[in-house]
DNA sequence: CTGTTAGCGCTTTCAC
DNA sequence: GTGAAAGCGCTAACAG
């Protein structure tokens, strides 16, 4: 599990020392924090214009800008996000999404990846979480509307929900999933995670490879199947599709499903280390043996992947460097690309 | 997976209904929420009564008291946490501090529950993730001053780093793991957990019992080692231990070490499922049946330890709730008993 | 481009 | 007990 790599590193509570009182210039009263006005007075402008240089879109001479920079460097001045959240009635924590079709998505391990991560990278900004139920897709749009909130990073949107958010919304939102042109994704590149693994299946002798897919309605896993049908199609290869949810139980099911369905596969893939290794015990159960009679490969690497027997192969989810790029989009109001793919590295284990 | 219960409910952002624009009181603008002084004037006092009355410290008058909570309800007014925040320099998060040798702590599962479980408690105030090295035990109490935060709740914590808290911290922290008279301890009941565990493998004829506790330096396993020491003594057979540090590395490195130094070992209690895990794997690389030769039981009840194989025999941590409770307790400034142990099950898989 | 002036929604003295 | 008023630290018009 050290293989997990976060980013996560200590960090003050907000960005500041914590209250260490070393050479605190005297420009403010004792132990206190430096406020806004402290950083103006230093710099010799007005509260107005020290705010319009650090929120670097205001307009704002350079030479004022220097200097508001310089005495807020030297204050070792961080703005207090509680004043700035109430000023702007925007909100300061940011909202973590998740579409599913009861609350139970929110039990996933990849969604506690994704909080844990933007805890980590929201850095003083809280995260809160909510289920976008399935059936009610203008949660998400409602969501969007909050200017209680910093920003939402949605997970596993579907279309019609991201239908719903209001163009104003544009720059609060960013999608770990599809995307819209007001709503960047950030993605892991599921079309090149899953060709690596078929073409490794393909090269070690496999030719009959069934795949387990996520939910029917999750639009982010498409790309997968594309690149699953290809390179089936190009190895000559009829496809052998059962939809899944990502749990281990429906990796389970749709392992007997496949071997009942099409007794001589002999490979299976699941979008999903959980559903690969419901695939593992299906298989165990009924006496098939893994690699030797079939092959079973998974996506995510979690932290189980390596302690199943056999070995999972699997292929990498960066899914921490993806919420950190999303949540860090989302905080400094960055001009993003609409669309980022993360690649993949496939991990060969035992099962394989 | 679905064993795992959390309480998690789709919520509003704020826990307010959404815009939905039903039956709203003409009382404030359109479409704005509802704020304090709405309350107030519908109630027919001040904004400063208003304030008093509905944070039940301040004094006010029964009737006063009274009106304003109908008024509020009427007008389904939840107090702004930013505003609030801002003028009690209180902050809006609550932060999470975990200790640990290193930063790696905080990518434990277990870490991720915690913090999923905050963020979904929290229901709007947002969370933050904190790492405290062990060897700074100052770097507690320094977040506990924090006037930023909200409230901390501290996993695993020290008896220096909790010595290192001011008196005037109390009621802003609470801690899953040991606990001081200012800091109340939520804490899973591992010693019962424990006795349980070992009692079930000398009921299904195990003698020669290891266990492979968490990090020396942890102090909230020590009841977990009493237990076990004490069950053992009962029946009569002597200890045999091996510390790690819950995860699934260590669990490998301890069994070999287990195994090495007491071959005849019949059994193997790890404190911590990722371990137990670990320990099924180094046995069968070495070739050792599980449960033939060697028993294997763990702790949490993880997930995954219904996936191995065989199936992890174990013991339920229920850890949401525990979350929940410290959340609530921080968050409602609810006065708190010091100790708080919730209760465990056993459950029984292939693995003993 | 910059300073002045209002607030954001709530808590909190301080008189009455 | 209650109200008036002064902020908390920052942003956002609005003049200059």
């Amino acid at each position: 599990m050290d293989e997990v790599e976060t980013g996560r590193e200590p960090t003050s509570p907000n960005g500041r020392e914590p209250t260490l009182s070393k050479e605190r210039p005297p420009t403010s009263p004792k132990g206190q924090e430096p406020t806004l006005s402290d950083v103006a007075r230093r710099a010799g402008v007005s509260v107005a214009t020290a705010s319009r240089a650090l929120s670097v879109r205001g307009p704002a001479s350079a030479s004022a800008r220097h200097r508001v920079l310089t005495a807020a460097r030297e204050l070792d001045y961080v703005p207090n996000p509680v004043a700035r959240a109430l000023a702007t009635r925007s909100g300061t924590r940011i909202a973590v999404a998740v579409g599913g079709r009861t609350s139970h998505v929110l039990n996933d391990p990849y969604v506690a990846r994704v909080t844990t991560a933007t805890a980590a990278a929201a850095g003083g900004v809280g995260v809160s979480l909510h289920w976008l139920p399935l059936h009610d897709p203008a949660e998400l749009g409602r969501l969007a509307e909050n200017r209680d909130l910093g920003g939402v990073i949605v997970v596993n949107p579907t279309v019609p929900a991201l239908a719903t958010i209001p163009r104003s919304a544009r720059g609060r939102i960013a999608s770990i999933g599809i995307g819209t042109r007001d709503v960047p994704s950030f993605d892991v590149d599921n079309a090149t995670g899953t060709t690596k693994v078929i073409e490794h299946l393909l090269a070690t002798g496999r030719r009959r490879i069934a795949m387990i897919t996520g939910p029917q309605w999750l639009p982010c896993t498409e790309r997968a199947l594309t690149a699953y049908h290809r390179a089936l199609a190009d190895a000559g290869t009829p496809p052998r599709l059962v939809a899944g949810d990502f749990t281990a139980a429906t990796g389970e099911s749709a392992t007997t499903e496949i071997m009942t369905r099409w007794p001589d596969t002999d490979a299976i893939f699941a979008l999903g280390d959980l559903s690969a290794l419901g695939a593992l015990s299906a298989l165990r159960r009924n006496g098939v043996d893994v690699p030797g009679d079939v092959a079973v490969a998974g996506f995510d690497d979690i932290a189980y992947a390596a302690l199943s027997h056999p070995g999972l192969t699997t292929t990498t989810n960066p899914v921490e460097a993806i919420t950190t790029a999303a949540a860090t989009a989302l905080l400094h109001h960055q001009p993003t690309p609409p669309q980022t793919f993360y690649p993949t590295t496939l991990i060969l284990r035992a099962s394989t």
